[in-house]
DNA sequence: TTGTACGCGTTATCAT
DNA sequence: ATGATAACGCGTACAA
């Protein structure tokens, strides 16, 4: 409605020239205190705020990040989206988040949007990028791959093991004396949901237990997915004595099938599930869960591309994952 | 790293002035197919992408529209937000978040921020913003106020009536037979808090129950509150059969102390929440919970800034809440 | 110490 | 039909 206060009014006003107004703004030496404290007032009566598009045209800097998640409203993706705000509270940086919904198309029209308004670097949290573009991308801005591993970008990729992730927790249930166990598999076009299959079924192999299919179900990383499992083997007549989720999610959906089943946790079946989301603590029973350090991951990601932003370099350590063992897992008793 | 290409640059590679390439991009016509052709041809080689900065500079429209949000990792406000995503989705706004932390001080800097991008629009959703400064935002721009109060501005308010919520949510216990019906309440400095609350009391004094002080806890919106309130009154013997939460989160956390103490919910102690959050449906027992449609208020907010951004006049409706019952709840049996 | 003038990338208003 | 050119708000080199 109201027009914007400009270095242009502030000038007028405190009779000035509007140079004078912007080196206030900028505290640059050689003012007159006098005229500092006269432009200081008015500024304070006018209620001046920067016109951050100006700055950005003559400056060629935005102060800008832009965030690619997949999902705003998902826990897994919220957690590390706080940890990348908190990464650039007061840095006069600051993040934009745009969806990608796990479509290629979408992701591509949401970092164009980005783009355009002149982001001084890129943070992707998953998604499925084409390789090529990401390439592309690399080479205008700084850019932090998160959960992702692209050849030939290795300095851009904030990676968690998540073979090793899903190896240990399978092995957490084995050395509880498991020996059936199943696992409810993610979205096999999910590059993590792959991994997570593989360390699954490697950490069996080594404990010496043969691979049995029937023992796999493949859900959709959500809750319904978790029922549709429990509800498959159920039916099937499958046994098993314990169950490995790829997410936590999933796990959460399992949880309530075996409870309508009469099935108990952990005396019936013990229930692992991953990312260790923050609800899970809370859950019934609370979770054994494999920890990402999303939060840490999130500001990590933030000060990285801050440094590099500023033409440092600065490699991205490989992040460790730690099994949340909790009250879902217990001794296997034969 | 390398700059982003311009109008100029494709006007010198076309062979045409940068006018000319304005108006094929703003698809204005009097230009000749030819010429179309050859520019849309080297945009296409050449990967231009309009600079947003200068255009909101030259237009005096940003297509941005700022969202205040209190916690960006919070399943209660990122419903929300999912609806304004969406709401905003193709529509060529796009929506900036940036997080108050429930603290005034955060919340004006935050805000602050989104002036100095020049958003067109405003929604906060929640928040402790004095209600000066809301009336002084709400003259630079159209400003949306959800779950929000303030006298003066109800043509910005879109209203959702916890204390109807907290009454209907009371009352679906004392019709089971409840008569001993704790609250958990929230934060007392927030609003809603405060309502549910008052719903709560009015029911129970409706039913003739006289209040009593000792079922009460006042706890802060999160997990931790619920199971403090739980150990509070079973350290303290108080006695209740059921028990009404301010919000889902809390009433996860009552849930978790209700196991461990041995009570089992429904058949002890019947719990309702508040919110009715997407896990909702799938906690154990899937919990009967106060349903707002925050996915759907999201949507609404945006919607109503779309058509207030292009000087149209429209009212904000009263958001209905409705009960989710589920199995948290049943007779109580004298 | 201060003010003038130019340029950032774009749109819009003029001439041509 | 097309091309100069003046804005938009700001920072800054340069002149005063």
């Amino acid at each position: 409605m109201s027009r914007n206060v400009t270095i242009k009014d502030i000038a007028k006003v405190a009779g000035v020239s509007i140079s004078t107004v912007s080196r206030i703004l900028n505290n640059a030496p050689l003012v007159t205190p006098e005229k500092r404290q006269k432009v200081l007032e008015v500024i304070g009566q006018l209620g001046y705020e920067p016109n951050a598009s100006a700055q950005g045209l003559v400056r060629g800097k935005s102060m800008t990040v832009g965030v690619l998640t997949q999902d705003i409203a998902s826990p897994f993706y919220n957690e590390v989206a706080r940890g990348i705000d908190v990464g650039f509270s007061g840095t006069g940086y600051q993040p934009i988040f745009v969806n990608g919904h796990w479509e290629a198309q979408d992701e591509a029209s949401a970092v164009a949007a980005l783009i355009r308004r002149q982001v001084d670097g890129l943070i992707i949290l998953g998604g499925r990028l084409p390789e090529q573009q990401l390439h592309a991308l690399s080479e205008r801005f700084p850019l932090i791959l998160v959960g992702r591993y692209v050849p030939g970008l290795e300095h851009c990729c904030m990676r968690v093991d998540d073979l090793q992730g899903a190896y240990l927790a399978t092995r957490h249930l084995l050395e509880l004396g498991h020996r059936r166990i199943a696992h409810i598999a993610g979205i096999t076009s999910h590059r993590d949901a792959v991994e997570r299959f593989e360390g699954y079924r490697m950490a069996l192999t080594d404990a010496g237990i043969d691979f049995d299919e029937s023992l796999v179900y493949e859900g959709e990383f959500d809750e319904p997915s978790g029922i549709l499992a429990v509800e498959s083997w159920v039916t099937k007549g499958v046994h098993f004595s314990a169950i490995f989720a790829a997410n936590d999610q999933m796990a959460y959906g399992a949880r309530l099938a075996l409870y309508r089943r009469g099935i108990r946790v952990p005396e019936d079946v013990s229930l692992v599930g991953y990312d260790d989301l923050p609800a899970s603590s809370f859950s019934l029973p609370p979770l054994t869960s494999m920890h990402q350090p999303l939060f840490e991951m999130g500001e990590l990601a933030a000060q990285t591309i801050l440094t590099r932003l500023q033409d440092q370099d600065c490699e991205i350590p490989q992040i460790a994952v730690t099994l949340s063992v909790r009250e879902s897992t217990r001794y296997h008793r034969r």
